[in-house]
DNA sequence: TATTTTAAGACGACTGGTCATCTAGGAGAC
DNA sequence: GTCTCCTAGATGACCAGTCGTCTTAAAATA
């Protein structure tokens, strides 16, 4: 079985990695998108275009719009608890200050490309969350999977002596998520990372502080 | 000079009111609109439709959709901004509890809708931050007047001594405004209060407490 | 007061463009 | 030659915004 591609002979497994690579593209460009433009402000010819993929392919690699849009919220989140748990895994860092590293990251990242987008997650749970099932679930999921993330962090931390053993893990968690999301929110209206800082500063550097 | 409508006379004065009043029902039926579809899931003629109002005429009304969208966000927020100075205006109640109170009005509120919706200017926020200008403009400013309400609740709770003297009232009325939001999302995608009585129990009855 | 003039408001049909989705036929693999 | 996969183009619905016509109020005239 010979595939031609740049002369040289490939396995056949790299036909089934090509479009595998393409699903990713999409998703990669469609995350993006979806994340400033909104699920209604995003056209699918945008995407196709960008990435390079023809008018028609589409429903080569997603069943719809709606199903690619709730898969494009996966793939978003996985970058994000990849990194936390980098941060975790640490050996060199407490779960507090992984947790402060992990943010501070994020706040830097924000800043240098310009206050854009925010989260996928929050905006398409505003702009969408009662409309689509599909998505509704996905990020149900997604936060779900996010959150529990923090919370282990959290527990360790009140292990560690760090972080106060008063309050429920599980509240401080859910008030990070929360917390977070109106932070993003702001920012992008304020352009400023002025709101991101603060959430550090309030939550992860005074109340959930064992003084 | 004559006004026929009902076969009653009425006054000329009524006839500019006539168009206020088809106005604010545009506005009143897009803030419901834009809120559960968001901005570009939204189409001017669903709105004109359930009002009654025929396709060409909404540009007597507005300008345009932007623009009928940045109306829309500060004929959201005002009642919202009424019934809070309403609770601080009661002399019985002190600033705490007045705020207390007028979280607890919104969270039965939005349990009777079946948590639809949530807040106009999160969604809003957060689907087309970047894209219009007009909008956020519309949107910071609606933000400003009613985080500005909340400070001068917290300042005077302050003063009264049940709100903490060591934390900034600025800071904890942008914590107030970043969690509510934060809140609102995850009652969307859970579709529960439970993050929203979160809100009051974290923030109003522990952390800004003064103990 | 009765009649005519004028101008603003209301309105349905239409425009050019875009949307998500489908399909028929072509390209390439075996 | 057969078969599978791919994609250009088509499809009908829908979008924000426009236009020319018609209605109607009120000013002007008598």
């Amino acid at each position: 079985m010979k595939y031609k591609t740049t002369g040289r002979i490939i396995a056949p497994m790299t036909i089934i990695a090509r479009k595998q690579i393409k699903r990713e593209k999409l998703l990669d460009q469609g995350v993006q998108m979806l994340m400033e433009q909104g699920y209604h402000g995003t056209g699918l010819k945008d995407i196709l275009n960008t990435v390079g993929i023809p008018k028609g392919s589409f429903y080569n690699y997603f069943s719809s719009k709606e199903e690619f849009a709730a898969e494009a919220i996966s793939h978003y989140i996985e970058p994000f608890i990849i990194r936390l748990k980098g941060h975790l895994q640490n050996p060199e860092l407490d779960g507090l200050t992984a947790l402060k590293q992990y943010y501070a990251e994020l706040i830097n990242e924000v800043k240098q490309t310009g206050y854009k987008g925010g989260c996928l997650l929050g905006n398409l749970m505003g702009g969408l969350g009662d409309t689509s099932d599909i998505c509704r679930h996905s990020l149900k999921t997604a936060l779900e999977r996010y959150k529990k993330l923090q919370l282990t962090a959290l527990l360790r931390a009140q292990q560690e002596g760090t972080v106060r053993v008063d309050l429920n893990a599980d509240t401080m968690a859910d008030l990070l998520i929360d917390n977070w999301q109106g932070a993003l929110l702001r920012m992008k209206i304020e352009q400023s990372v002025k709101p991101l800082q603060q959430f550090v500063a309030t939550l992860l550097e005074d109340y959930f502080v064992n003084k």
